[in-house]
DNA sequence: TCTGGGGTCCTAGGACCC
DNA sequence: TCTGGGGTCCTAGGACCC
């Protein structure tokens, strides 16, 4: 085993709801549920009760009476987390933003300037309190998974290192849920082979594993029981597709009544797409029906576009050809995204050693990179530098 | 317990090309 | 006339994550 611990995960504590209660002293240690009809978030207070997330307001009053509902507002929780990033950020160069209240960072080059991981990891959680006012739990260890892990036992507010040292004896008591990608198809496939415990997922081959759960699954689930997970932080990753949804109810809608809702879906969307300068060829959309099965419909343009009217088009088609089914089983969900953007990435990188100054360092790299990728093919190039067993980003990367 | 909104990755069949 | 092997793109669906 090879390693330190040296990545950390760092989650926010019931973040929609900790935004509430930071911004509404009279919320403080009470049982706070974002959301309207559904629990989008709920305090710990509420949680207590056993108020989970996705449930409906009915059910929320039943367990927890005493509940205080909050609309969400979806961008002071945006300008939290843009806060705490920056936090992030100002620890390590190396941050990748899992989501809107979890990130990864590599820390492992830092020891001589900050300290250890978990000097690192204290630091950061006071920091976050101290200057954005909000509660984070921090899983420190050798990979992103092992990082995770800890994190989710520590919650909340709380600090966790795995030793490399201790991996064994932290990973294999756990429950198969806990493993990334373990859901309740998977839990179920593999109980039923009398598979409970990482322990067990352990000790079978990875034929046998993928024989239950697939292949790519198989493999997967194998690895992260034997420790690996070969996964890095990685900076400057970009959304691979963008979308828009709503749910709305059971009863009739009229046509009309469902080309509003499309009409406002694609304009949100197409904002999205033009705010970060990115455009897309393949329009998906996304149906349920009352009984909650659910279909796609998707159709690829000839160009990729961020443009309302192509987008907008696209869709209405789709909805068309759609609409005996609605008329049949009754909608409840609508959805538009947009995939396939011309400048996705084949995420490939290139090492040369640094041999004179940044520019012909850079001179070099990009001849490289157009000699290995072709010219056409590169849309973006970022230049890493490296110090200390460690990659740091050297130009400014993309952010979404 | 009748279920929001935003994403990711994997699988699989068919069309089409060489 | 009937057939191979390899590859890419498009479409649809499913599982999973926060």
């Amino acid at each position: 085993m090879s390693g330190t611990a040296s990545i950390l995960h760092a989650d926010l504590d019931a973040f929609f709801a900790s935004v509430e209660q930071r911004d509404n002293p009279s919320l403080r240690g009470r049982p706070v549920v974002v959301g309207l009809g559904v629990a989008m978030a709920a305090s710990y207070e509420a949680k207590r009760f056993g108020v989970r997330t996705a449930m409906s307001s009915y059910h929320v009053r039943r367990v927890c009476p005493q509940a205080i509902f909050v609309p969400p507002r979806m961008d002071a929780y945006a300008a939290a987390s843009r806060a705490v990033f920056d936090v992030f950020r100002q620890i390590s160069p190396l941050v990748e933003g899992v989501s809107i209240d979890e990130a990864f960072l590599e820390v492992g080059g830092l020891w001589r300037t900050r300290g250890t991981p978990e000097a690192i990891a204290a630091d950061l959680r006071k920091r976050v309190f101290d200057e954005v006012g909000l509660r984070i739990t921090v899983g420190v260890a050798r990979t992103k998974f092992l990082a995770k892990v800890a994190s989710g036992v520590a919650k909340p507010d709380g600090l966790l290192v795995v030793p490399v040292a201790g991996e064994r004896d932290f990973l294999y008591p756990l429950p198969v849920e806990k493993l990334w990608g373990v859901g309740t198809v998977t839990a179920q496939k593999l109980h039923s082979h009398g598979l409970r415990t990482v322990a067990q997922i352990a000790d079978i081959d990875e034929m046998t594993l993928a024989s239950i759960v697939g292949n790519a699954s198989g493999r997967h689930l194998y690895a992260l029981a034997h420790f690996e997970d070969p996964r890095q932080v990685v900076t400057g990753k970009r959304r691979g597709s963008m979308g828009a949804q709503s749910a709305m109810g059971r009863g009739l809608k009229s046509p009309g009544d469902i080309d509003t809702t499309m009409v406002a879906l694609v304009d949100r969307v197409t904002r999205r797409l033009r705010a970060s300068e990115r455009r897309g060829r393949t329009i998906l959309l996304r149906l349920r029906f009352d009984d909650f099965t659910r279909i796609t419909r998707s159709h690829t343009l000839s160009r990729s576009t961020d443009q309302t009217a192509p987008i907008l088009a696209a869709s209405r088609q789709l909805l068309a050809e759609s609409m005996p089914l609605i008329r049949e089983q009754g909608l409840t969900l609508v959805g538009i995204s947009v995939h396939n953007f011309d400048d996705d990435e084949t995420a490939d990188q290139l090492e040369l050693p640094y041999e004179s100054s940044p520019g012909k360092a850079l001179d070099k790299a990009l001849d490289e990179v157009r000699l290995k990728f072709g010219d056409a093919a590169v849309t973006r190039a970022v230049l890493l530098g490296r110090r200390d067993g460690i990659t740091l980003p050297v130009l400014p990367e993309h952010q979404d």
